[in-house]
DNA sequence: TAGACAATAGACCGACTGGTCTATAGAGTG
DNA sequence: CACTCTATAGACCAGTCGGTCTATTGTCTA
């Protein structure tokens, strides 16, 4: 059980306790009063900075995973001139994070996406934007290292469709083997592909 | 809406309801009283043909979604000589049920892999075998094409990787480009691993 | 026809759901 | 000090949750 940083303010708590219940059940799989007792807050507090409830926490907590894997792309791509070896890094930076979590914290927009409906409008909008950043972060490494630009878009693509689904493989097998696997194949993938063939 | 065939039998028919509601929503996502009217069966069926309730009836389902993607793998398997060609088209099978269900069907073990949590240990069960047995289809066959049986491991968790993340992916933004993107990438890496480099 | 058993039917239950509402505390400003 | 506005607090609500229970119907066998 993870605990809130209880110096944070309340919005940032409830947002970290949302971000957190996404990460290991679900939008569905908690409810309110467990979210506010586990970041110490009462129930008014949440509809004064989330007039729109449950929803509007849960997009705020989308925004800052994004932001969040956002900025540690970003990071690895500026440390590691090589995509292929920044990818490696990435992933193996999700890797400890999971097993730190015995295998229970995931990747939150995967969970609420599978979850959502149409009528998720907000919610849906804010993942797939968030996925499309991520895919365009990439496909611009890949091509920056004079790769076609149609094969980047392509394997962004397959890049960030593999992560989230190896991450979904090892959390229900309790063994970090998919990511390593998947991780492995990408690297050999993207190196075979940035340079024309010999 | 999906109707339930109303010849099914009443267990099937729950099975059906539930496998439904996990391929739109997700375990946590559809309550008893609904699951129960969309099947079209009263409250006391449940308990009898399932007695350990909601999770039973999930598992029953998963074995269902399970044994229909491997039959739906064999099949392609077996038309096509081809591993790269029998995976577009198994593809191609998956991106038609979600153009067909406008984007809101997508894969059960996926959704409820996600929601599930420690507790649920027969669920998570069935979804890991599920994985596992799926991987063993596709790395068998890359195999018996020349692949390494190492590579074809790893490509193997890398495919089934990529579909979950893909279909994910084409979910939320509405658009099959994830897949067809995916399945395209996928369908190059596995040729060129196939046969060794001139 | 009687008995046994599987299957169907739905009333009912306590617990909990997301959400609303009113009351109060605290901070900042005139 | 009084006023204002944000933030905190939690009682309260109707509706729904998953699950239990008893009653009835249907089917097969003796």
């Amino acid at each position: 059980m993870e605990s809130i940083d209880t110096n944070a303010s309340t919005r940032d708590r409830l947002i970290g306790a949302m971000l957190e219940a996404l990460r290991r059940r679900g939008y569905h799989g908690i409810g309110l009063n467990e979210l506010l007792a586990s970041a110490g807050a009462p129930k008014g507090v949440l509809y004064h900075h989330f007039p729109g409830g449950k929803a509007q926490l849960a997009v705020a907590a989308l925004q800052v995973a994004i932001d969040g894997m956002l900025a540690s792309l970003d990071k690895v791509l500026l440390n590691q001139a090589d995509v292929a070896e920044a990818l490696q890094s990435w992933m193996s930076g999700a890797q400890k994070l999971l097993r730190a979590s015995a295998f229970e914290r995931g990747c939150p927009l995967a969970t609420i996406a599978l979850e959502s409906t149409p009528e998720d409008v907000e919610i849906r909008r804010a993942i797939a934007d968030g996925f499309s950043a991520i895919r365009a972060r990439l496909s611009g490494a890949m091509a920056a290292q004079g790769m076609a630009p149609e094969t980047a878009q392509q394997i962004a693509m397959l890049i960030l469709a593999a992560y989230e689904g190896a991450l979904l493989q090892a959390r229900v097998a309790g063994s970090l083997d998919a990511m390593q696997d998947t991780s492995a194949a990408l690297a050999a993938l993207i190196r075979s592909q940035s340079r024309p063939i010999l």
